[in-house]
DNA sequence: GTGGCACCAGTTTTT
DNA sequence: CTGGTGCCAC
């Protein structure tokens, strides 16, 4: 193909400016990696296009193929592009990628970042609109749910029967809708004991008093600034020439219309994104953004990226068959060339230990490269589980047998306690009115003011209508409280006052000689204070570290080595102010990438990764699919639960294991459960079913390096099945004794319903009109099925709770449940 | 005001 | 079996 080949109108390459014909003559070298869809994606710059791009198809390079594109060619610069991410992470790479292929000059692009961090720089610029000072602090959702605890405690509301995450995850929800205290409908605004949108109005009130946002804000405030005042908006139109969305079918309602808004001003909208791997929904996103794109954006080019460069045929036949069972899509069919590799392995196993002791030996065969192929590296190897309480198994596991793992996901590092609290006193040095910060500090390390002295504090700055560090010196200064307490906040207010004058000062400049700023404790240093000394300084001197540093609980050392890395993160910044803001919205845990080791992770977080080898364990029904999604949302949720099958098989690149166990530990309880219905969905011919080692004596035809494990006597005597006959048709679990028990379980009392009946529970007014093998839900005890019904009572064997005899007003049907 | 004990609940998670 | 929360006794 030539050169000239590439614009369809030679006259119109004649009329184009000398210039542009320039720009446009420049090599663009990053084209000729890539296939035609993908190409195509680059090169249709103009109006709305929708890329559909299949996992592992190469979807950020096109899209960061397509931002170089409208750099080098000129049609847009840096600042003129707008491109969200949902992740700091993604929106890293991208810049990285980006740099990469333009050559690294362009001085960043402004407007590359998170829907959260576009959106802040936004609200700082015109939070007057919505009633906030452009300084607001951003909630994180800890000082979120204080913050309604507090509301809901002051109105009198039993949290025990309302609890406070109840309410928060609501008003998330409408907040995700870009639903406006006032625009909750009707149906909607009656949850949480009927007063839900009431609160919700009280809680947005509190917010604007205390000059805050929560991350949910942060979008529905600027979508309110575009649709309330159309100058804004009309400008940030005329601003972005170029719009691009990545992980488009994570968006929620309140992004939709974000970027909707934008985009109506050039309509040169991309978005990509792929409906099979929608795995949010639970969180607000709405596949529907996707499906309905072209409805939207009329005129608009769809371009489907199915070649995939990631996974063996093998993998990719069993991914498009278990994703081929979901009936809202949008349909891809992936494709590929490359070598045909090992067919994706299934194992089912006694119980969850033992699936993890196969799978530890699996991957020392797998890193020492036995079975026939290279040595996979541990980085390569990753577990991905459904739930987070299936990765303790392996950890155990593999502690015991010495190999290197690490979880991914765990708690981040900005949402440790430790973490917080040092960063509650930087923001009330930073902002002397951030009251949650105060609140959350006062008697943090204990300093013997509890709730009545806080309470007193709250009283004093309300009546004066000043912040509580205001407050709290009025109080004083009043001679308020015990002697002892009045000391302890008399010192806390002397110490904020003496840490903020010294971080004003670094503001200006240096500290100046002979100011009364500097303390006894102060370390001697030469040259001016640092605004990281004045953080450790703040530390130290509000008895912080000291705090931990007595402590004698075994995480101690553990959170005094946090402190210390956050002080140091703090070198990057120019100053403390600089840091808050990157915390609230930037900071992620970074993994220490020494040795090589393991990953275990979540399904959901391990979307946009890949590794040569995965392992799927856990493939049971109730626990994936889960019971809960199905309960909660139906069909709808099983289809979610499906695509998360298929991101999750879509990980793998070269070997690909799934597994399941008849029996596991949870709760310190023991559960049996039936292989998952989506180990049906496999497509036969695509795979190698193994034999467990050990459940019948050895291990027949199967791969285990290790052999025959030994223990069979610890394990209980049902499966201890000796048949010969049976031990001869072991080759394929389907037709294993094993297997054929668990089918026959199926019809008795299995842990799950039987399939079909999930349809037959509809009619919503028959409220006490329940069915016996209904699911229900129950306001206390969960979710259960109903044994027996008698009048008005029901027997309700619970998932949780055990069996209770109830009246059937108390419970509804388990997918109408209020959650 | 604090520390200890009983009770309960218990997917997935980014910003 | 765990962690987090709430209540009660010092």
């Amino acid at each position: 193909m030539s050169e000239w080949d590439e614009t369809d109108d030679f006259t119109a390459w004649e009329a184009q400016s000398l210039s542009a014909q320039a720009m446009a003559a420049r090599p663009a070298p990053y084209l000729d990696t890539l296939n035609a869809p993908q190409r195509a994606a680059v090169e249709q710059l103009d109006g709305p296009v929708l890329v559909l791009a299949g996992a592992g198809t190469g979807k950020t390079r096109a899209l960061t193929a397509r931002i170089a594109h409208l750099l080098n060619t000129g049609r847009a610069r840096p600042h003129e592009i707008l491109a969200v991410t949902f992740t700091n992470k993604a929106a890293r790479e991208m810049k990285s990628r980006i740099g990469a292929l333009v050559g690294g000059v362009i001085e960043g692009m402004p407007w590359l970042g998170t829907f959260h961090s576009l959106c802040v720089r936004i609200l700082r610029a015109h939070a007057e609109l919505v009633g906030l000072k452009s300084n607001f602090t951003i909630l994180d959702s800890d000082d979120q749910l204080r913050l309604m605890k507090q509301i809901i405690q002051a109105e009198g509301i039993d949290d025990k029967r309302w609890p406070s995450r109840l309410l928060a995850s609501l008003i998330d929800r409408w907040k995700n809708r870009a639903w406006t205290p006032d625009k909750v409908p009707a149906d909607e605004s009656g949850q949480y004991d009927g007063r839900g949108a009431e609160l919700y109005a009280a809680y947005q009130a509190r917010l604007k008093t205390l000059n805050a946002a929560d991350f949910g804000d942060l979008l529905l405030h600027v979508v309110q600034i575009f649709l309330m005042h159309p100058d804004v908006l009309a400008k940030y139109q005329r601003w972005f020439r170029y719009i691009l969305v990545d992980e488009y079918q994570d968006t929620n309602v309140a992004q939709y219309l974000w970027l909707r808004l934008l985009a109506q001003g050039h309509r040169n909208i991309c978005c990509v994104g792929d409906d099979d791997q929608s795995i949010y929904g639970w969180r607000g996103a709405e596949v529907g953004n996707i499906l309905k794109f072209e409805k939207d954006f009329p005129g608009a080019a769809v371009i489907r990226l199915e070649q995939n460069y990631r996974s063996t045929p093998h993998i990719l036949a069993a991914a498009s068959s278990v994703i081929h069972q979901n009936e809202s899509r949008l349909g891809k069919t992936l494709w590929t060339d490359s070598p045909e590799g090992e067919k994706v392995r299934l194992i089912g196993h006694w119980d969850g230990e033992e699936e993890a002791r196969w799978i530890g030996e699996e991957i020392e065969a797998l890193t020492r490269g036995t079975r026939g192929h290279a040595p996979v590296s541990a980085d390569g190897i990753a577990i991905l589980v459904r739930a987070s309480f299936q990765m303790r198994a392996f950890e155990d596991r593999f502690l015991t047998i010495g190999l290197p793992y690490r979880v991914i996901g765990g708690p981040r590092f900005y949402e440790r306690a430790e973490i917080r609290d040092a960063m509650a006193y930087f923001r009330v040095v930073v902002s002397p009115d951030d009251g949650l910060a105060f609140e959350r500090i006062v008697n943090t390390p204990k300093r013997g003011i509890g709730d009545k002295a806080q309470q007193e504090i709250n009283r004093i700055a309300r009546e004066n209508g000043v912040s509580l560090l205001e407050g709290a010196r009025m109080l004083v200064e009043a001679g308020g409280l015990s002697a002892k307490a009045r000391k302890a906040l008399g010192e806390l207010v002397a110490g904020f006052d003496r840490w903020r004058a010294w971080n004003r000062a670094l503001g200006a400049g240096t500290v100046a000689d002979g100011e009364v700023l500097v303390s006894d404790d102060r370390p001697e240093t030469d040259g001016p204070l640092t605004h990281v000394e004045l953080a450790q300084i703040i530390l130290d001197e509000s008895g912080y570290t000291e705090m931990w540093r007595t402590d004698k609980s075994p995480e101690a050392p553990g959170r005094l080595e946090n402190i210390k890395e956050l002080v140091q993160a703090l070198e990057e910044f120019e100053n403390l102010q600089g840091f808050l803001e990157h915390v609230a919205l930037v900071m992620d845990n970074e993994q220490d990438e020494s040795a090589p080791k393991v990953s275990i992770m979540t399904l959901h977080g391990a979307k946009g990764l890949e590794f040569p080898a995965v392992f799927l364990p856990g493939w049971e029904d109730g626990l994936f699919p889960s019971q809960r999604s199905m309960d909660e949302s139906g069909l709808k949720g099983l289809e979610e639960e499906r695509r998360l099958a298929y991101v999750g098989i879509t990980r793998a690149e070269e070997h690909l294991t799934i597994s399941f166990a008849a029996n596991r530990h949870v709760y310190g309880r023991w559960q049996s459960a039936l292989p998952s219905r989506f180990i049906d969905e496999l497509p036969k011919s695509h795979v190698d079913v193994l034999t467990p080692p050990g459940l019948y004596g050895g291990s027949f035809g199967a791969s285990s390096p290790g052999g025959g494990f030994t223990e069979a006597a610890g394990l209980p005597g049902v499966m201890r099945g000796t048949d010969l006959e049976q031990r001869a048709a072991q080759a394929n679990v389907y037709n294993s004794p094993g297997w054929a028990r668990m089918q026959a379980r199926r019809g008795q009392h299995g842990t799950s319903q039987p399939r079909e009946s999930r349809n037959l529970v509809i009619d919503a007014k028959a409220v006490s009109a329940r069915k016996i093998g209904e699911r229900v839900f129950h306001q206390k005890f969960g979710y259960g099925e109903v044994m027996e019904i008698e009048g008005d009572k029901l027997t309700i064997e619970f998932d949780k709770a055990g069996t209770k005899r109830v009246v059937g007003s108390f419970v509804t049907a388990a997918d109408e449940a209020p959650f």
